[in-house]
DNA sequence: ATGGTAATTGACCATTGTTCAATTAATGGA
DNA sequence: TCCATTAATTGAACAATGGTCAATTACCAT
């Protein structure tokens, strides 16, 4: 009734973890099944769940993954050679950027409330913001205090979550965002 | 099989409305199925669709209410006897604390994600942002653009929508509001 | 009374996440 | 080489979900 497949073809959590991003990203969490994804790697949708204890799980492995390449993406526009002031403007913007291209990971990082399962992960964004505001502090001259790098922060945040509610993507609303980044900049000058 | 209760027991959408909130509030709208608020009010899931056309229905219906209590909190604000600048830290600070002293209902408005209706129900917040937007502009001695408000706004709802999500209260986070709203006014002088 | 309408029921449907006994491929030791 | 053990996969099965609808009953106007 039913049979192991020849190891060249085995699963693997990469695997399962590439067509669940691909569904994820172009249908969100909450439409994408388990089975959508086992059909789309040719596998029965028991299997997953030998590779991953539930859905959240492969999707938590998935947002781990986003906060890694969040972290990347800081540091790639650390080391462009700018201005401090044009790189901190990058570091606001890519942060908006960031968070409208992966809008359903963002959701699952900074904004679905989930008791049970937010505990899993509360390292990883700490760690995070950690790196943003020390960016934020030495960019600024070292002019900028936790607080009002704090206070910049929930103002980006504000801008990603709203339309990432919306659905709307980066291109859409970018002249919006480069307007909020201006204003946010204002506070360091 | 079936039958009708007496007319004094008749199921009415306030009375659906009032059980779903509870719950809503309690456990979240995923969290929450229809069988869970019909046996909360006694009576049978299907009674609840012919009072709304569906769950999502049924939970905007709540978002309108709320709607409602925020321009109620608004108007409050702008009849007090205070100068334009003291009025407009008031209001965004209003805003906050609406937010915060109603989590729940904040998330029902501006931060649960349904894809299925999410245009469907796009009057209302717009209609209380306006009369928001119209406030900030005349307080501002007409000196904002739309633009800047709307930063503002983004900027407002960042704060709330953060520590919404981790459940602390106004009074948690007062100190950090009023100097959230400290930054936010620079952009207006 | 009677007929029409409004409200309620619960069986029913398709779909979901998850579990698990059964099954088969691979592996390694004798 | 053979056999026991382990690893990976299957799909039937389960409970819960949102939603539909014919059947049933209370109400009301005439």
């Amino acid at each position: 009734m039913a049979a192991r497949k020849a190891v060249e073809q085995e699963l693997s959590k990469e695997k399962i973890m590439e067509a669940a991003r691909e569904l994820f990203v172009t249908h969100g969490y909450r439409h994408v099944s388990m089975r959508q994804i086992a059909k789309e790697l040719g596998y029965s949708h028991g299997s997953i769940y030998y590779h991953f204890r539930n859905k959240a799980d492969l999707f938590y492995s998935l947002v781990n993954q986003d906060f890694a390449l969040l972290d990347q993406k800081l540091e790639e526009v650390l080391r462009q050679d700018l201005e401090p002031a044009r790189k901190l403007e990058q570091v606001l913007l890519g942060y908006i950027q960031f968070g409208l291209d992966n809008q359903s990971h963002y959701e699952i990082m900074l904004v679905i409330k989930d008791e049970e399962l937010a505990s899993k992960l509360q390292e990883k964004p700490n760690q995070s913001y950690e790196k943003f505001a020390q960016a934020i502090y030495y960019l600024s001259g070292q002019k900028a205090n936790a607080a009002l790098i704090w206070s910049i922060f929930l103002s980006l945040h504000g801008f990603v979550a709203h339309y990432c509610r919306s659905g709307h993507s980066f291109a859409d609303v970018e002249t919006m965002a480069r307007f909020h980044v201006q204003n946010l900049l204002k506070w360091l000058a």
